[in-house]
DNA sequence: TTAAGAATGCAACTTTGTTGCAAAAGTATT
DNA sequence: AATACTTTTGCAACAAAGTTGCATTCTTAA
């Protein structure tokens, strides 16, 4: 593979632009999650604001990205692995980490999220795990 | 009890002033989770928006409210209940739903977050758990 | 009642996110 | 490879969200 962005955009039958491949290089090439404003920083000299927010819209309704909540109001984006990409109706159902020491936040794509029994009369569409606490890197 | 509010801030050490009454009432009334925008269409009259926002941080810091992550960019706020505040370090360990119908966001405090095994290496601190899908009074 | 400390309101500002529209780039077809 | 059509981008202007410093007001405790 020449362009791994080049092909992701092509199979999710997006047109190939400047702009959505550098965003995707900046994905593939980061080993964690990413805020809006950590691809602004390193890319708005580049490309304007407003397509960043553009692209990360559409990389959302294709299922190219999923976002991690938070509690600091700073959604986080991370690519999907082939699970999530290929299965058309997009499901992540790993769970996510956030180190308090070097805030970052990863997809713990070997740990699954476990069954929750709801109560009555509520039906479940997703579900989403975040555990703050201490990574391996900063232990 | 004549002003519950009121019990509220002195057991947290804090001074009652009418801003900070009034927000817990309107916590206190509220049947599910309040993102500060919420807060601010109820008394943005009376209070200053900054106000609000220091009210929620110290209220946050005390125990007294827990936030509930979103991927929205709209954090919300819930009351603790009894086990959350006595506790002195603050956790609270059930489950939030988000309803994609009537968008309200309720603690579910019946139903306790499962356990889960992290790789080696993470340290869990806190963990939180979302799930979206239709609640019982949209069924 | 008063002095000390804490909380509030205001103003000014920064950051974040949104919208409409014209220009530019990409795609498909011949 | 040139074209016509469609999609994406950048810009400008705005709206909304969040922050900070400081003077004034309110709480508390003696």
């Amino acid at each position: 593979m020449k362009n791994q962005g080049e092909d992701i955009l092509k199979n999710s039958a997006l047109s190939v632009t400047a702009s959505r491949k550098r965003i995707l290089e900046i994905f593939l090439s980061a080993d964690n999650a990413l805020a809006h404003q950590d691809i602004e920083t390193k890319c708005a000299e580049q490309y304007d604001r407003v397509t960043i927010y553009r692209t990360l819209q559409t990389f959302l309704e294709k299922g190219i990205i999923h976002n991690i909540p938070s509690t600091d109001n700073m959604v986080r984006y991370a690519l999907c692995n082939e699970t999530c990409i290929t299965s058309g109706h997009h499901h992540d159902n790993h769970v996510h980490f956030k180190c308090d020491n070097c805030g970052k936040t990863v997809c713990l794509d070997d740990v699954n999220i476990p069954a929750v029994n709801l109560p009555k009369g509520y039906t479940m569409k997703e579900i989403n795990m975040v555990v703050n606490g201490t990574c391996k890197s900063c232990k």
